[in-house]
DNA sequence: CCAGCCTACTTACACGTGTCACCGCCCGCC
DNA sequence: GGCGGGCGGTGACACGTGTAAGTAGGCTGG
């Protein structure tokens, strides 16, 4: 405790205590392989290590090898919600698991550009939310960041980079298989009213499509719903004059505005309504919402999976397939 | 075009290009004080440092520094909801405008011990919304983090590190001073299910205590509610046995099970119901919920001006005072 | 006319790490 | 007995930056 300044603990101290070179420290604790270590100073290093509580700065390592475990997660500038929120806290600690730190960066592209940040990180891998241009990309790719998975394949016909919409399309198509399934042959679309959330909203709509396609039925009624009891009413009313029967909302918070919808509208004849995430209030509306909600922790692991799979080089996971999404059965569909 | 390889820009190429010497571009960059540079050559340095697309080595930086232009969020490990997603946001785009990078971690305190990170980080400040053991402060302040921002003082009586309590209580207060003014004179408190938010819902409830004694009203009747209709029933009956007529909940979420178990039981006696966040299915409810919301935009400046008072050893702005909180009034008080 | 100051730079070192090249040693094998 | 080769480890360099210390030249005051 007489520590004479608030110097940091290097491996160079480990070294001295534990009477090796500072060579050999970094060989322990790296476990770098084809380097042997006999196993007494391998304990001598880490008891050494553990009693100085060393911990690698993080900086020079980066700078070393050029490259850190920062994985950079970049978001439109859509706000983020509850579902998002636990979603990234997942992702955050299943890459910590693996050794990564999740940095994320919500994306207001005018305040900052966007290539400061990453040149200035070097991050090991670009989660981005957002659609790059091809130039951009490379410029990444050039600048030694080892991956970037992106959204949506803007463009590009290979199947790659879809590693995030295709979760998006089978919430869609859950939704629609449960309408389908009691019944309905006539269903509506509640599309949300934010023009920021089109790039999760898009794949859910042709999630729907593609189920009502494949069952035989027509496509979805698509209505605009802000989250306002008036204005998701006249959708209400719309729907019924196209004598749709049950609809599909983009999101919980969309759902809760057509049921509000449909109650001003007196609620003669009810309309089915199934949402997406299953939040707390869903539960406690009325009637109780029917809902669809993705296993975050799942698709947390996945999205890790993904990222650190391809920062090592190897081929990615296969695509998760329905076991992601499940249906949460209540009294509104 | 015609880049050998994928090699970094660095400062040196800039000089080279700039005809300078390195150092001279280093006080280019940084408008180092006392540290003249002609016109000319500044902009020359300029020129080639755009032309090349130099961005400087964050890690580079922050290894001869000592410290980064990071700032840790620790966060415990409850639920992100949206405010807090959206808070986060706000306060990540507030700290870039003053070049700070914001760095979120989830608290998952079992998973990797705590310190490892922040040693590994060295962070310019961390905010902690989680309670640190006096000897874990004094390690990091050693280590060099400029500065622990604290949800609550944990013991020490002095004022300071109580930068995000007095918002919380504020809240309370604004819940309370509406219902007592709208002529209520016994309320209840709904308190949260989840053990994990208290560090929040103490100092709400203490707000709606304050505001309570100094109109010369009993405190509030508190009931733990849970997310779910019947739980809540039950304790709007114990509620109305009391005599209570409004309560103020911990949260939006909460005060919709409140306004479900008061449906659950008939609803004759209406009870007046305030939330808090102002999330979209509030306005969407039956009755419409009045709730009291915080300029998340506002409170994010203030806590990124702590932060860089702090980093630059000044003393922090003055706790901001109620117009942070305001009033949504709709149908349910 | 020279000491001294100010301007506008440059040279040199340090930050803490990973890793390549080397080196002594001992063991086994021809 | 010589000697190739694995084991266990060391010495030295590079990564890209900030900044203290030094330096050349012009200007001013005495």
């Amino acid at each position: 405790m007489a520590e004479s300044s608030t110097r940091r603990v290097t491996s160079a101290d480990v070294a001295r205590i534990a009477g090796v070179s500072r060579a050999t420290v970094s060989y322990v604790m790296n476990d770098t392989p084809h380097q042997t270590i006999s196993a007494d100073t391998r304990t001598r290093v880490l008891d050494a290590a553990a009693r100085l509580g060393y911990a690698p700065s993080a900086a020079a390592r980066t700078l070393r090898t050029g490259r850190s475990d920062v994985v950079l997660c970049l978001l439109p500038d859509w706000p983020i919600g509850a579902e998002v929120g636990s979603m990234l806290g997942n992702l955050s600690t299943a890459l910590a698991r693996q050794g990564f730190t999740l940095v994320v960066h919500p994306g207001n592209r005018e305040d900052r550009p966007m290539f400061e940040i990453w040149k200035a990180i070097t991050p090991a891998a670009v989660i981005a939310f957002t659609d790059f241009s091809p130039g951009e990309i490379e410029a990444m790719r050039a600048a030694g960041v080892a991956l970037v998975v992106g959204l949506f394949g803007n463009g590009q016909p290979d199947g790659r980079r879809r590693e995030l919409e295709v979760p998006q399309q089978l919430i869609g198509r859950c939704q629609a298989a449960h309408l389908l399934g009691a019944g309905h042959t006539r269903i509506g679309y509640a599309y949300p009213d934010d023009e920021r959330v089109r790039i999760f909203a898009e794949p859910r709509l042709a999630g729907v499509r593609d189920e009502c396609r494949e069952s035989g039925v027509a496509g979805p009624a698509t209505e605009t719903v802000a989250l306002e009891a008036e204005q998701a009413a006249a959708a209400v009313r719309r729907w019924h004059a196209a004598g749709v029967t049950a609809v599909c909302a983009y999101n919980d918070e969309v759902a809760l505005a057509v049921l509000a919808g449909v109650r001003k509208l007196g609620g003669g004849a009810g309309l089915a309504v199934i949402g997406v995430d299953d939040i707390p209030p869903a539960r406690l509306a009325e009637p109780a919402l029917t809902t669809v909600t993705t296993d975050q922790v799942a698709f947390a692991a996945y999205l890790s999976a993904t990222v650190v799979a391809a920062v090592h080089g190897r081929p990615g996971p296969d695509v998760p397939t329905s076991e992601l999404v499940s249906l949460v059965k209540r009294d509104s569909a």
